[in-house]
DNA sequence: GTGTGCC
DNA sequence: GGCACACAACGCTGG
DNA sequence: CCAGCG
């Protein structure tokens, strides 16, 4: 009666109950857990070796839902765990195979977050990540600030990589080669950061009150720290539709179409059919933020003039 | 969603 | 077997 | 310390 399948997925089996049951409307968790098989190729890349944590919804996304840091100690012996923590450790879970998405769907796990830094270096983030939250659903404004915040970077000789949340903004990425720990990293976000808000302060803000944020771009540099997380690319959003984060180019970017939850569970591979990971050479291109920083303090002393 | 303790 | 129940986050920021 | 935030 509960509808319990068992499945091989490489080398593992799975058992899977409840396919049939809803868990965003109109939508099962059969195919939440097709979506994350096939996605595994082009997702893995980018979470495998890093610290996961996931947003769990038993019941759908419209009843409650909760966060998971610790891997629970009934994991298969397949699943490999990250211990890292602050004050605690907590044993995270991790990911190198189809299987691993497979198990964790079964689970019950829609959204899927990695830490900026890989396990084997934890305190030395490889991506550095400016979140752009529009106030509302003003996602023309959101590309803007993308486009200017990019030619900022690249101006700084830095790479910038873009992705839809699925939600309502982007995330910008810059790769890194984890020569600065995160506390580095992160006081050098703040001064880009607050070096474009300074230039459009109409546009734009870095304060993390809501209240103070007005009808204004908040520009998010707060996930780069130990231990805190971000939407993993090709991650399944807890909204209607099951829309995932996708990197996209900048050319798609600039199409007048284009939405922050344009991609889904389906669609996203026509994308992929049509063009690579915009996203699978990023971790090539990991570069040092020390001649940035010199840049970055031209431009901040050519501001006072 | 899953592991446990208990009738 | 089946039901009730517990349990599944945490670190940073500004005031 | 606490409330707010993601
Ligand atoms: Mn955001
Ligand atoms: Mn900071």
């Amino acid at each position: 009666m509960s509808n319990k399948i068992k499945t091989t997925v490489g080398s593992h089996r799975i058992e899977l109950t409840n396919l049939e049951k809803a868990l965003f409307p109109g939508i099962s968790k059969g195919e939440l857990i097709r979506y994350y098989l096939k996605i595994a190729p082009v997702m893995l890349p980018h979470i495998k070796d890093r610290p996961l944590s996931f947003q769990r919804f038993p019941d759908g996304i419209n009843a409650e839902g909760f966060y998971q840091k610790q891997a629970p100690s009934a994991y298969p012996e397949w699943i490999k765990r990250i211990p890292l923590g602050v004050k605690d450790i907590v044993d995270y879970a991790s990911a190198d195979s189809a299987a691993d998405l497979v198990y964790f769907a079964q689970q019950a796990v829609i959204v899927i977050h990695t830490s900026l830094a890989r396990a084997d270096k934890p305190h030395n983030p490889d991506l550095l990540v400016f979140d752009l939250d529009p106030p509302a659903d003003d996602f023309g404004m959101v590309k803007k600030t993308a486009l200017q915040m990019r030619a900022l970077l690249e101006g700084l000789d830095l790479k910038c990589y873009v992705k839809l949340t699925g939600s309502r903004g982007v995330h910008l990425a810059v790769p890194l080669d984890r020569s600065w720990d995160f506390g580095l990293v992160n006081s050098f976000a703040d001064r880009v950061a607050g070096l474009y808000q300074r230039k459009h302060p109409d546009e734009t803000t870095v304060e993390i009150s809501k209240a103070k944020r007005g009808n204004r771009i908040f520009i998010d540099t707060n996930r780069n720290h130990f231990a805190q997380t971000a939407v993993a690319p090709y991650s399944v959003r807890a909204r209607e539709g099951a829309p995932v984060a996708a990197p996209i180019t900048w050319g798609e970017l600039s199409n007048a179409d284009i939405k922050p939850a344009q991609f889904n569970i389906e669609n996203i591979f026509d994308l992929l059919a049509n063009r690579a990971d915009p996203w699978a050479d990023i971790y090539r291109h990991g570069l040092p933020l020390k001649r940035a920083e010199g840049l970055l303090q031209s431009l901040e002393n050519s501001e006072k003039s």
